[in-house]
DNA sequence: TTGTAGGCGTTATCAT
DNA sequence: ATGATAACGCCTACAA
């Protein structure tokens, strides 16, 4: 691989004026500019990446932290920030944190080994006061979809809390008012948001909230199908179920039908995140919209605004989530 | 942050002797050894691995580049890679391709101008032409999913002709004689061999292959649609339908359901790659199960031992698929 | 076992 | 506008 010294011997200039005309930041009179681009043909050169970084101290490339690599959720949320990022000519350096504190500070220090400008996570094991501390680091570190106390500016997050409220209000639009719900591990912000979200919407309707009626899971398919059990060995009459993400409606939906109830005549359903199979269930499953990916895009733009000075990006810390009716709802007003 | 001139002044020895610790290539006496761990400690020293890229001309990273990063199926080849990419200590770097023939130049050149020790990546619009031209370079290519001819030893493959097989004997096996096909995008290696698998085990059983029963789909859920559609259109029976993947079966089943066909009595299904939704659809889908997460997993592996000697680990290059029986065909003996 | 010194390929600060 | 030259932080013969 020639190097920006052979570049420069060819076209009888400096490196310098070789690098120069790499990053073109100085101005180079156009002839010399065209010696040194027609010798960097010449000699196919490509400059090294790493000798950059380390005389420029920028490594221009940013690690990314999410639970895990498969699963719908985190495949949007990655492709969103590799997209942009892939743009801006930022490298993306990924790693996983599986929810498990110990992993997630290994994952950490995995991606501060490599020098990255700037990080992208998504944690959920770790504690604010943490992320706070680890923010006092020379390497920035930008949140998705957690609020962390004191950093707001560093983080995306969505208003769960009105994504709950959604789920539970169309139900109620439909004429349900016996209407179960599914929680997500409440030691996670977001699963206690969208409770909160769904209580708002009862109470609006002035239906009390029935503790029979709740189930705590843990957002796997598991987690559906032992709450919707647990639900109906209550024997309590309920004809509409909110599931706090689609993997537990799906779940939900599964062991319902494999206990006879019709769907959705007998029960109705309603998700959250939709996530893509959602719409290949039976019955396309309705849910409230987690745009991810815009939120996986900003999360990138916030960086290259931060830490690259692309200042004219425009930034938007929360988003909104909007509800996506499709089969899995049936009114009771027909 | 500390450099590796500072510990070397707080423990009294030379440069060379912390790298030595920090690399314990060589030996260092117990006693310096302790007291440059101490000084390191002390300093809380991480050695700048740009700088050690630089020296060692070794990035200790690894390029990884997929059609897409969303999709189950991705997901789980990015999780076998990064799993066992990071045991070893090697960051990933990823980027797309889309399955665009410029896309995918673009990406590996991206890849490469990052200098990594290596390229993982699941290529769909290059020849294999240019494939060897890119190993010429240096930097070692290996090759997901495919196998390119010459190259062979830097592929990691599914047997798809076996799975194609597969696929079409369940359904033979239980009394199907007419036997629907809806294909991947032909031009594609991997949909071609799926469907000479489906030959194969219709000749074996003498029955004839008719082309109405079958359409060339797009590997998406609306190629599913379209081909059931035109399928049903020709007024052809058929009892069963293979599709080459899972995401046109699950196309293909909301189709049916949508008209009227009761799954699976009135048709049987046969998925390809079982990715984790295929068991969340009604009827859960049987489906012939590609162990991508290993595959992932296996080419890391091979970059292991190619590119850091990691010598003792055994390599297959070949995987082969398996049924997965779930509940979406029925039998036309009982 | 330990130290010295040159080199890795750039960028950036001065001069000119 | 262009050129010298010193960093950047580490590795690695080669010496001692």
């Amino acid at each position: 691989m020639a190097t920006i010294y052979e570049v420069s011997k060819l076209a009888g200039v400096s490196l310098a004026t070789v690098s120069r005309v790499t990053n073109n930041n100085t101005r180079v009179s156009d002839k010399t500019r065209k010696k040194v681009v027609d010798a960097m043909a010449e000699l196919a050169y490509r400059p090294n990446s790493i000798a950059q970084s380390l005389a420029s101290n920028r490594s221009n490339s940013i690690g990314v932290m999410v639970s895990e690599l498969n699963g719908p959720f985190f495949g949007q949320m990655m492709a969103g920030i590799e997209k942009e990022l892939r743009e801006a000519g930022k490298h993306v350096i990924i790693t996983t944190g599986q929810s498990k504190e110990d992993k997630e500070k290994d994952g950490i220090e995995f991606l501060l080994s490599r020098n990255c400008d700037a990080l992208i996570v998504h944690i959920e094991a770790l504690s604010d006061e943490y992320l706070r501390g680890l923010n006092e680091g020379d390497t920035p570190v930008y949140f998705m979809s957690r609020t962390v106390e004191g950093l707001q500016n560093n983080c995306i997050n969505l208003n769960n809390e009105l994504g709950g409220y959604l789920a539970t209000q169309t139900l109620i639009e439909q004429g349900h008012k016996q209407v179960a719900y599914i929680a997500g591990p409440q030691f996670k912000p977001d699963s206690k948001d969208r409770f909160l979200g769904h209580k708002r919407a009862l109470k609006e309707s002035n239906i009390a909230f029935d503790p029979d009626l709740y189930f705590e899971g843990d957002f796997k398919c598991a987690g559906g199908q032992n709450g919707i059990k647990s639900l109906l060995n209550k024997r309590k009459i309920f004809s509409a179920l909110v599931c706090a993400n689609d993997e537990m409606a799906s779940g939900a939906m599964t062991f319902a039908r494999e206990h006879g109830i019709k769907l959705p005549e007998e029960l109705s359903i309603v998700g959250f995140d939709n996530i893509i199979f959602s719409q290949h269930l039976y019955p396309k499953l309705t849910t409230v919209d987690y745009p991810v990916f815009e939120m996986g895009q900003m999360a990138a733009k916030l960086v290259l605004k931060n830490v690259y000075h692309q200042n004219k990006l425009q930034i938007t810390h929360f988003f909104e989530p909007t509800l996506i009716t499709r089969d899995s709802v049936s009114s009771l007003y027909k």
